[in-house]
DNA sequence: TTATCTGCAAAGTGTTTGCAAGCGG
DNA sequence: CCGCTTGCAAACACTTTGCAGATAA
């Protein structure tokens, strides 16, 4: 009982965060974009499209353009695991990086030190007048499927 | 003239190196693969189907099928750079990374030690069995740019 | 009410597949 | 001559665009 009450404050007061941002962003408040965000919110790895589509039921061509513009709002960032398809994080996730199983497809984060000296090291190396950002994803094979 | 000369003889001991290795990967050696690895060893950063289609002016579908050929073989990398399209590079190369200019798109080749550090650190933090190889992509603004 | 948002249809782009004709060994 | 290779047409998958009706503010 207490359990299913806490939840429920805690998805209300998840709700009014997500339903906050929005209206900061100037975007309207529809049930899509809330059911979008919390999906997102409440992802363990990089969603895609399709996934969203079916989640959320609505059509695939609005979920790309929520996407489109939460990306220029600059909260949610697009992920390239493989040349196939994009995925999608929340932006506000600390800088991170991925592991992706080459047989089953698990992906899972890496936080890895040092950013700022492979950033350099990088800077030095390539002429380059700033690194801005970089991606980094390692693949291999997981316990699992060993 | 001398200069001349030994160019020439340059281009036949590559040719004939590149005639080597595609007998010896049992595949016939057509004009079109002779050209397609030529193009592959003199690129200064990572080429698109396209490029390759149009400079040796065979069909697309040609281009894809010999690459994906050569990939199977282990004589090529395909290269994830955007969500856009594939690039391609010789998979003799040392493994490096790439700087990408967010503003005009130049790529340049970046070395940076110690991928065995990086990789263990990845393994520890994944709970993966193994790591198998990964990416790393700096994005920036080069000097041109600025 | 009005500007924004959504769903459907259709177009765009990169990649893959099927098949008949061409060519290397 | 045989089997691999090529080019063309078409299929495919992901993404973007256009537009009319629906909806949040």
């Amino acid at each position: 009982m207490f359990y299913n009450l806490i939840m429920k404050t805690q998805c209300l007061i998840h709700t009014q965060k997500i339903t906050k941002s929005l209206k900061f962003s100037k975007l309207k408040v529809t049930p899509i974009r809330v059911k979008l965000l919390d999906i997102l919110e409440h992802a363990k790895k990089p969603v895609r499209v399709k996934d969203i589509s079916k989640k959320i039921k609505s059509d695939i061509v609005t979920v790309y353009r929520n996407l489109e513009n939460l990306i220029l709002l600059g909260s949610v960032k697009r992920i390239f695991l493989d040349q196939k398809e994009a995925y999608f994080e929340l932006a506000s996730k600390a800088h991170h990086h991925h592991a992706i199983c080459q047989v089953c497809g698990l992906v899972v984060d890496v936080k890895i030190l040092n950013h700022d000296k492979l950033e350099n090291s990088a800077l030095s190396d390539s002429n380059f007048a700033t690194i801005v950002t970089h991606s980094l994803e390692f693949f291999g094979i997981c316990k699992k499927c060993k």
